[in-house]
RNA sequence: GGCGCCGUAGCUCAGAGGCAGAGCAAGGGACUCAUAAGCCCUGGGUCGGUGGUUCGAGUCCACCCGGCGCCA
């Protein structure tokens, strides 16, 4: 059935690391990690090697500045954040082999070593420049966090990247007159530092300019056309990868103990250092090799567009830099993204989802009242694959009745509920099927070919439409045979007709599946079959020598999905059906909006 | 200001040289297995605009307008 696939293939599923200091919405979700999870799950359907990696992103300004507004330690605030985030993804049904974090002795030892690597490999050099320090608090302070009079306008509260009154970007926050700090008001000085910084100009010169320039027509355009973009028209400078800091991984050179890897070159580091650590908790310790080294393989970034200039050319460029790692073998080389399908921005409403303006679905709290099913087919039917998508809560209700209730769920009420009440329930004898009903199941099994090449193509939103259209085709097989006009007469076509139906219902219960793991588990068991379609999602805590961790796992030794239709034999007494989705009252929009303060 | 993405039915979008499409919404119909669901039929278009290339242009090219974004 697999025809696009010729062997089995190993795929990495390459997931964005969220920033634990706040609370997922759906705009996180359906920008990387739902796209992530269908992906995953349809390839595992087909047989591939899948692993999907991500983890909680514990170090950077943002965690800092949060565990200081509350008064914690920014240890404390990223535990409390990537526990819920575990308990989302588990109960979202997002199927990581690991989510682990980027406080692991692991992943400081890998970033460190692919420090150390550049360095070796000179593709790091250093360079002293004038920061604003707080004399205060003995700390430099990132420009953002300086405040001061504009320059330009005068305006007496501008911030050290740019003014807000004026619009007027600034190089350094030493040009502003009375430059003090935004935390503490206290005075600030201008004070030398030295950094390490990533040469993605010599990078770009030995090998980056090209592969970004090179064969990348799977790519969407408005991606790979935005980094190149930055590449040939911006030129590539030297970016610092460490800075003035003690909330981080500490910079492996002797006399730099007062300073950091910057987090946006450490955090990228998590995807190879989570497959490691996968790796080493199976006891496979060399098994992330297959995903990093084996020329056959192929790596899918999952990330919303903001983070295109990181997983399209810097981590790349620093993938390119280190050639190797923890591999004697000097004819091996680190993989490149295979591709990096990095979806829009969703608004809700029509307005920009927003954390401090509590404008967004919190989804652990939109969990409380609705099945992950339906809030997963609307984040994929609404996907921002090629622009800006937005959320209405009356979209949701909408799509929800119309398309899951009415027309997918309905059919497989009916179809079963027929089976129930004209042949007790056992999947009926057939006889010899004729040429409309292998016209509808061939339709099924080509549904495999076709579908399958959308979800291979990250074309998820084509894909769900396409097995929403199988499912409107059954639906109008049961008007042209009318198995409840028949049964009067003629049982034999009735049992036909049932029969055919239950088939195609079971093949259409694959194709949704890598969308609506769920329901479609459930609908397995309605037809009688044994077995759990995915695996488990599992949180385990995993020791390390001075610190212990949690993360979330995927046992899939229990799995037996697969991308096929398969036969559901005849004379099974099948369980009693039940309804897989439920119909929500058009007064849930307005519930919804009452909630977020709108009338 | 430069660059990128987008502009197609009332709404959401697909189509990327060969008869303008789907779903929803609207109007009509036959049916009763099903969560009053499902099915059939109908209406609905200056494909943002102008010019060009071509036997033929939503589709390719140039310019313009509008929305969003990145950079300056």
């Amino acid at each position: 059935m697999t025809t696009f696939v010729d062997k089995p293939r190993h795929i990495l599923v390459a997931v964005a690391w969220p920033y634990a200091n706040s609370d997922i919405h759906q705009g996180n979700v359906t920008g990387s990690y739902l796209p992530a999870d269908i992906y995953a799950r349809f390839h595992r359907l087909v047989g591939n090697h899948v692993l999907m990696v991500s983890g909680s992103d514990s170090h950077g300004t943002p965690v800092t500045v949060k565990a200081e507004a509350e008064g914690k330690t920014p240890r404390e605030v990223f535990d409390f954040y990537h526990g819920r985030f575990l308990e989302l993804f588990q109960k979202l049904g997002l199927s990581y082999d690991l989510f682990t974090h980027t406080d692991t002795e692991n992943h400081h030892r890998v970033s460190q070593d692919i420090f150390l690597t550049l360095l070796e490999n000179g593709y790091l050099y250093r360079k002293v420049t004038a920061q604003m320090y707080s004399p205060k608090t003995s700390k430099f302070l990132p420009d953002r966090y300086v405040e001061g009079t504009c320059p330009v306008c005068g305006y007496d509260r501008a911030r050290g990247d740019q003014c807000d009154n004026c619009n007027t970007l600034f190089e350094s926050a030493s040009e502003l007159i009375d430059p003090h700090s935004k935390v503490d008001d206290s005075a600030l000085e201008l004070r030398e530092t030295e950094h390490y910084y990533l040469d993605l100009a010599q990078l770009a010169d030995d090998g980056i300019a090209d592969w970004i320039a090179d064969d990348k027509e799977h790519w969407r355009p408005q991606v790979i056309n935005f980094a190149r973009n930055l590449t040939l028209k911006e030129g590539l400078r030297g970016r610092a990868v460490t800075r003035d800091m003690d909330w981080g991984i500490p910079v492996p050179v002797e006399g730099w103990d007062d300073k950091v890897l910057y987090v946006w070159f450490e955090a990228v580091i998590g995807y190879l250092s989570a497959s490691i650590e996968w790796s080493k908790n199976q006891d496979r310790p060399q098994d992330w090799k297959n995903w990093w080294y084996d020329l056959d393989a192929r790596s899918y970034y999952f990330v919303g567009k903001d983070n295109i200039p990181f997983h399209a050319i810097i981590w790349p460029a620093e993938l390119f830099g280190v050639r190797r790692l923890y591999e004697d073998d000097e004819t091996n080389k680190l993989n490149l993204p295979y591709d990096v399908p990095a979806n829009e921005f969703m608004n809700m409403e029509g307005r920009k989802i927003s954390g401090s303006h509590n404008w967004g679905v919190w989804m652990l709290d939109a969990l409380e009242r609705y099945d992950p099913d339906p809030l997963r087919y609307y984040l994929t039917v609404n996907m921002p694959e090629t622009r800006d998508s937005d959320w209405t809560w009356e979209g949701f209700v909408e799509r929800n009745n119309g398309e899951l209730v009415a027309n997918w769920g309905n059919l497989v009420n009916r179809v079963l509920n027929m089976t129930r009440r004209y042949f007790d329930g056992q999947v009926p004898d057939p006889g010899l099927l004729n040429e409309r009903d292998q016209t509808l199941l061939s339709a099924v099994d080509q549904g495999f070919d076709e579908i399958g090449r959308l979800y291979d193509a990250c074309k998820f939103r084509a894909a769900l439409q396409e097995t929403l259209a199988l499912a409107t085709k059954v639906n109008q097989y049961l008007e042209e045979t009318s198995p409840w006009l028949t049964v009067k007469s003629d049982p034999q076509t009735t049992a036909r007709s049932l029969y055919t139906a239950i088939q195609a219902i079971n093949g259409l219960k694959i194709l949704f599946a890598p969308v609506l793991p769920f329901t479609c588990q459930g609908l397995h068991e309605m037809l009688g079959e044994n077995g759990q379609l995915f695996g488990r999602p599992v949180i385990k805590e995993y020791k390390e020598n001075t610190r212990d961790h949690v993360a979330l796992t995927y046992d899939g030794s229990e799995a037996i999905g697969q991308w096929e239709r398969t036969e559901i034999p005849v004379g099974r007494k099948l369980p009693k059906p039940s309804p897989l989705f439920r119909k929500l009252d058009p007064s849930v929009a307005d519930e919804e909006l009452a909630r977020l303060g709108v009338d």
